[in-house]
DNA sequence: ATTAAATTGAAAACCGTTTTCAATTGAGTG
DNA sequence: CACTCAATTGAAAACGGTTTTCAATTTAAT
């Protein structure tokens, strides 16, 4: 759990921008650090306003995006339409697969895959910047 | 060009739904397979709008989700907020190339990386409905 | 023709996201 | 420690694509 580097970047980045470092920028990294992956601005939201009923949900977006520009956080849309947001993970870059029933989201790796997308792109002459691959089923509980 | 078979399994659909079959239906389906691939309501709209002044753009939307449910079309989501539609391709299952300068969207085919998907559902214990598979860059003439 | 149900177009509602704005706060400066 | 000014905040409004509402119209079966 590298949370210390974490924050550090964030603040190193608000330096760097001329942006400040706030109290509840310092609550809502902590909360969306702690709270796994691909949380929705509104669920980060509900979850931060038990323990702090002040904050708005405005704040919450645009730190999720700051976090997002920071490079600590990573923007994800699965099929229900809102955003979701995930920690940066600096193992190899992931997919997802997503339970229709249950709405579970299992994280997976395959660099064989992966390798395979990068020679299509190559065959159309494209130069790829990101990706997204992902595997819509029932999970082994829902079937 | 598979048109007059479509035409058919739509009119099937409504007939066992006990849909009716109407003049702007008609126009929106002829319109919707004449216009190619991964268009937006709104794009759909405008085209129908220039011969046929008269439909709204309610029907159109509700026209391309009942071409969706009958199985004739199929809705895709691309990084850009907008749902777009395909006709559904009775050829391999495809994916998607998408240039992030100039929106061109080519698909791509390759079954091996189908059937690396499978093994890592399998692995997982998923059973897979769909998936989706972009890959995201520039392509040749906008690098 | 008659009828009942489905469909239509315009406008309003919806919903997640984003912006506005006045009030507050953060962090350098004298 | 004030002081200042830009950045930030929360509430509410605006936004943009999608979906629904509703009265009028059309369809298809009688």
């Amino acid at each position: 759990m590298a949370t210390a580097k974490t924050k550090e970047k964030f603040k190193e980045y608000l330096l760097t921008k001329g942006l400040k470092s706030t109290r509840q920028r310092d609550i809502i990294l902590e909360e969306f650090l702690r709270s796994g992956s691909h949380l929705s601005t509104e669920e980060l939201y509900l979850r931060l306003r038990r323990k702090h009923p002040g904050i708005g949900y405005a704040t919450v977006h645009r730190s999720l995006k700051l976090f997002a520009d920071c490079g600590i956080a990573e923007q994800r849309h699965f099929g229900d339409g809102q955003a979701r947001y995930e920690p940066t993970s600096h193992d190899e870059h992931h997919d997802h697969l997503i339970c229709l029933s249950c709405g579970e989201i299992v994280e997976f790796e395959d660099p064989h895959i992966e390798k395979l997308q990068d020679d299509v792109a190559n065959r159309h002459g494209f130069a790829i910047e990101h990706h997204r691959l992902e595997l819509y089923g029932r999970c082994r509980k829902c079937r």
